[in-house]
Order: C-alpha cells, then sequence, then structure tokens
DNA sequence: CTTGACCTTGCCATGATGGGAAGCCCTATG
DNA sequence: CATAGGGCTTCCCATCATGGCAAGGTCAAG
C-alpha cells in the first residue's frame, strides 16, 4: 500500500504521514525499492488512532505517550484515563477563555445601535478599556 | 517615551510593538538619533486598542479594520457591530468544536474504570473508532 | 513510448508570540 | 572620566500542525 492509499484508507495526509515519521511519532515505514514508503494495515490502524486522537484535540505530544499505553499490554487504564482528564481540562480552560471573550464582545454588541451613526460602545470599549 | 516604558504603559510587549510596526498594524515610530523608537500618548492609546481588541479574540487582521473604522470619523456603527458579530461567531463555532471534542472524550473517560487493570474503552475507541 | 498520476525530498508559509545573541547607547555611580 | 548595568537595535530561530509548491524520479495504462 502506497502513501496515497494510505491515506485515503487512515484519514491522514500524506503530508501528515511523513511528518509523523519524520518526528518518531511512527516508526519509519519500509520502501520499495523505488524509495516508495510502503504501509500494511497494521500502519493503517496506527495512523487512523492518531487521526482520532486528533479530532479529539491531543497535541501529538500526548498522542505519544497514549501510543505507548496503547502497546503496552500491561498498562493500567488509570494512566490513560488521567491523560483524558488532562485533555478534558485543558479543552475546559480553553472553551471557558473563548466564552469569557464571546460574553464580553456579545455585551458590547448588544449595546450597540448597529446603525449609519458612528458612536458605538464597542469602539469606545476598545479606546478606553473596559469600565 | 522609550518602547519598554510604552509596553508597560500598552500592556502590549516591546516585542510585539515591532512586530505590529514591521507588519503595518501601527505606523512606524519615529526615531531617536541613536535610533530609539520614540512614543507618545496617542499611539499608547493604539496600542492599547489592540491589546483590548486581541484579548476580544480578534485576530490582528481583523484589528486592522477595526482600527481603521476607529480613525474613521464617518463609520457607521453598523460595520463595527457586524465584525464584532462576525467574530462572536467565530468564537462560536470554535466554543462548539471543543465542546463536542470535550463531551465525546467525557463519554470515554466515564466509560474507562480507571484501576489497574489495561482494559480502557478510551483506546478501543481510538483504535477501532467511535461506534 | 508517451502520458498522467503518483511518489520523493526540500523549502516556504501560516499566526502570534517568545527567546537569544551581538552590538550600540544612555545614565548613574565611583 | 570611566565603567557597569540596563535598555535599545536588528536578525535569526522556535513554537504547532498543516498546506503548498517545485524539481525530479517512478509506475502503469494505452
Amino acid at each position: 500500500m502506497n502513501i496515497g492509499e494510505a491515506a485515503r484508507a487512515s484519514g491522514v495526509s500524506a503530508k501528515m504521514i511523513r511528518y509523523y515519521e519524520s518526528i518518531g511519532l511512527v516508526p519509519a515505514a519500509p520502501r520499495t525499492g523505488a524509495g516508495y514508503r510502503v504501509y500494511s494495515a497494521s500502519e493503517i490502524q496506527v495512523l487512523r488512532f492518531i487521526r482520532r486522537a486528533r479530532d479529539l484535540g491531543f497535541p501529538v505530544e500526548r498522542i505519544e505517550t497514549l501510543l505507548a499505553l496503547w502497546r503496552d499490554r500491561s498498562r493500567h487504564s488509570s494512566d490513560v484515563k488521567r491523560l483524558a482528564r488532562d485533555q478534558i481540562d485543558a479543552l475546559e480552560s480553553k472553551i471557558a477563555a473563548m466564552q469569557a471573550m464571546k460574553e464580553a464582545l456579545e455585551h458590547l454588541a448588544q449595546a450597540c445601535c448597529g446603525d449609519d451613526r458612528p458612536d458605538c460602545p464597542i469602539l469606545s470599549d476598545l479606546v478606553q478599556g473596559p469600565v
């Protein structure tokens, strides 16, 4: 299986597969005589694992740990759960920060009549700071 | 006022002030004979404006537009309001995406007993995909 | 044998920010 | 007056994960 096919099968772009290889997240794929990377079903599984972990917002660095746990048959599920909780916490704090921005903006937008006149509490707030 | 003082007064780091100048977000500051940038109160105001807009999550590119509207005395507040609404929408969609990640993870974490045994629905999900 | 699709590597760009180095400048203190 | 320390300058590098492009090799089908 060539890299393009592996990309289609795993949902990870060929570019990213090469990148993951370059940073050591996945082992270097064997090559054909012409230098083409060759993938088998188990590699596809790993790539899909990575893809799904990325979809859950895990940074690549954490995925390394997740993969190590996955490979470790004597792992403790508590370790996996802790990683998940950490990720949940990270997401929560980002969400909270953005929620705060959104609410501040909503307040301002609500106060702005949004017509043809120049007066605008949004700009006033930006220029003089929150009251 | 030197750049360090301007940074302290505006809450924008000296590094960022130079960056904003380099990308044309703020006009080039006048220099002393020795080449030091010099800032006056009105520049500080602009920098503070930028700082607050960044705090509300506006990307620098949008701030350029906000600054233009601010300077334009014949602006329509509706234009400002539209930018604010766009930013609210952008924040909302990012929040929604992260919220979805968080909920998916919470489901998984809830199903993981988190003990010394290796069995873990989180890893199972990553490897075989959401059911 | 040609054509088109695919692969390779390598470089550049993103966005906003920080770090650091090399070197110049200013001020205060001894 | 000399020197030390802190501030300024520019320039380069790194982040994080991803995409794009270009030059060149490869493979398969017609």
